[in-house]
DNA sequence: GCAGTCGCTTGACATTTATCAATCCATTTG
DNA sequence: CAAATGGATTGATAAATGTCAAGCGACTGC
C-alpha cells in the first residue's frame, strides 16, 4: 500500500478519529490485491471474513435469486462495503464483483472487532456509519416502493446531477444496464423511460445527460429530502 | 413503569448487557406512556429526539410521498424502533402510528449517546442491533427486487409459518390491507393473489391460513435464508 | 480493416400490477 | 334488531413493466 493510499483509507470517516496505534494495527493485518473487471471478490452466503476498502476501481454489489439477478448499490473509492456482515460475524448478504480494474484492501473482520472493543472512537465512528447504511437503504426502499420507475429515473437523474455539481449538462457515471438495474428495471424500459423525460426537457445522447428544463424535470419528480438526500 | 415492564426491557439484546448503573440512568430519564389505537407517534422529517420501546400493543412504521404512502415495517412487544436517527441524531425517516392501545417508552437520544460513550457493552449492543437492522432491510430490498408479488407472499407466509411454530395451520398477524402494503401490493391484488396460491395448496379463512401442502408451496416460493431468515 | 462482440434501442406482444366500481360480509353502534 | 361502517372480495379495465426478437452502432481484437 502506498503512503497517499494508506492516508487516503485513514481520511474515511471510518478510521479518521481513531488512536494512531489501532489503525496501524488494522493496517498491518490488511491485504492489498489488484483485480482485473469482472472478478466476484465476494459471493453471497460466504461468511464474512474480512472488510472491504475499494481504494481505486469501482464494485457492484449484487444479489441473486431464482435465476434472477439485481445491482444494489455501486461502491466507489474511497469506501468500505459489507461492514454489517463484518460487525455480526454473519454471511454475507450481497456479492461483490469488480467492474473495472480494481485496488482493494481486505482487513480481517476480526481485527475489526477486537479494535472496536479497544478503541472508543473507532467504536463510535463505526455505529455512525452503520446508522448510515442503513439509512441508506431505507431511502431506497422508500423510492422502490412509493416510486414509478419513471419517478425513479427523474430522482435519480437529479442527484446525479446534483453530484455532478449541480450543472445543466452532466455524465452517467455507470453502464445503462447496469442503471436500470439498480432502478429496478429492465435495460429496455429504462431506453423507454428515458424517452418519456422527454416532454420534460431531459435529452439523452450516450452518457450525456442535459436537463433543459430545470423546473419542469423538478415538478415532476418531486425530490424529497428524505428518499434523496444522501446526508440527512 | 411496571417492575415486570422494566425487566422486559431489561432483557432485550440492546440492553441485556450494559451495567447497571447506565440502564437505570436511561430508565429514569425515559417517559412511559399509553396511547389509544391509531394515534400518529412520529411523523418524518421531525428531529429524532426519542428512542422509542414498544412495551405492550403494536406500532407501523410507515412513509408517505406525492400522495401515497407505504408500510415498512410492524414493531412488536417489547423492541425498540428508529436507533438510528437517534444515533446519527437527525430526522425521522418514517413515520409511526399504533396499530392498537399501545404503551411505548420514550429514551431521550441525548441520554442514549450519553452511555453510548461511557458503557461499552452498550456501545457494542448498539452495533450489533444497528448491523441487524440494516441486513434486515437489506434482505426486505431483496424479496422486493427479485420476486414478483406472488412469490414474496409465497414467502411471507412461509415465515409467518415458522414464526408461529410450524404447523399447517396458523393465523395471520395483522390485516390483509396493510400486509399488502408491507408487500408492496395493493389490497386487490393480495386477495388475487391468495388464490394464486390455492393451486399449491394455500387455503384461506379470514385471517386464517392453512398449508395444504408444505413441499409444494416451497417448491413454488423457494425460500432463501439469506432473504428470509430472521437471524442470518 | 473487418469480423465479431456487446450494449443499446425499438417494436410487438405478454404478463403483472393498479385502478375503479360494485358488492359482500362482519362488526359496531344506536 | 337495523343501520352504518369499513375491510375484503370480485369483475372489468387500464397502466406499468417485462419478454422476445430484430436491428443499430460502437468498440475490440485479430
Amino acid at each position: 500500500m502506498t503512503d497517499s493510499e494508506y492516508r487516503d483509507i485513514r481520511q474515511l470517516n471510518l478510521f479518521a478519529q481513531m488512536a494512531d496505534e489501532h489503525f496501524t494495527a488494522l493496517m498491518r493485518g490488511a491485504y492489498v490485491q489488484n483485480f482485473p473487471a469482472q472478478i466476484e471478490l465476494i459471493t453471497e452466503g460466504e461468511p464474512g471474513d474480512f472488510l472491504h476498502i475499494v481504494i481505486s476501481g469501482s464494485v457492484d454489489l449484487f444479489s441473486a435469486w431464482n435465476g434472477r439477478d439485481t445491482s444494489m448499490a455501486t461502491v466507489r473509492p474511497v469506501s468500505t462495503f459489507i461492514l454489517a456482515a463484518t460487525i455480526k460475524d454473519g454471511p454475507y448478504l450481497m456479492s461483490a464483483r469488480t467492474l473495472e480494474k480494481s485496488r482493494i484492501a481486505l482487513i480481517p473482520s476480526q481485527d475489526v472487532r477486537a479494535i472496536f472493543d479497544a478503541d472508543s472512537d473507532f467504536a463510535r465512528a463505526i455505529v455512525t456509519e452503520l446508522a448510515q447504511c442503513y439509512r441508506s437503504v431505507i431511502k431506497a426502499q422508500k423510492d422502490l416502493k412509493l416510486r414509478t420507475s419513471l419517478e425513479r429515473l427523474a430522482n435519480y437523474l437529479l442527484r446525479q446531477q446534483r453530484h455532478a455539481g449541480g450543472g445543466t449538462e452532466f455524465e452517467l457515471d455507470f453502464e445503462k444496464r447496469r442503471l436500470a438495474s439498480v432502478l429496478g428495471m429492465t435495460p429496455e424500459n429504462l431506453s423507454r423511460a428515458f424517452k418519456g423525460l422527454q416532454p420534460y426537457g431531459v435529452t439523452v445522447t450516450g452518457t450525456r445527460i442535459t436537463i433543459g428544463n430545470q423546473a419542469d424535470i423538478e415538478h415532476f419528480a418531486k425530490p424529497n429530502p428524505l428518499i434523496d438526500d444522501f446526508s440527512t
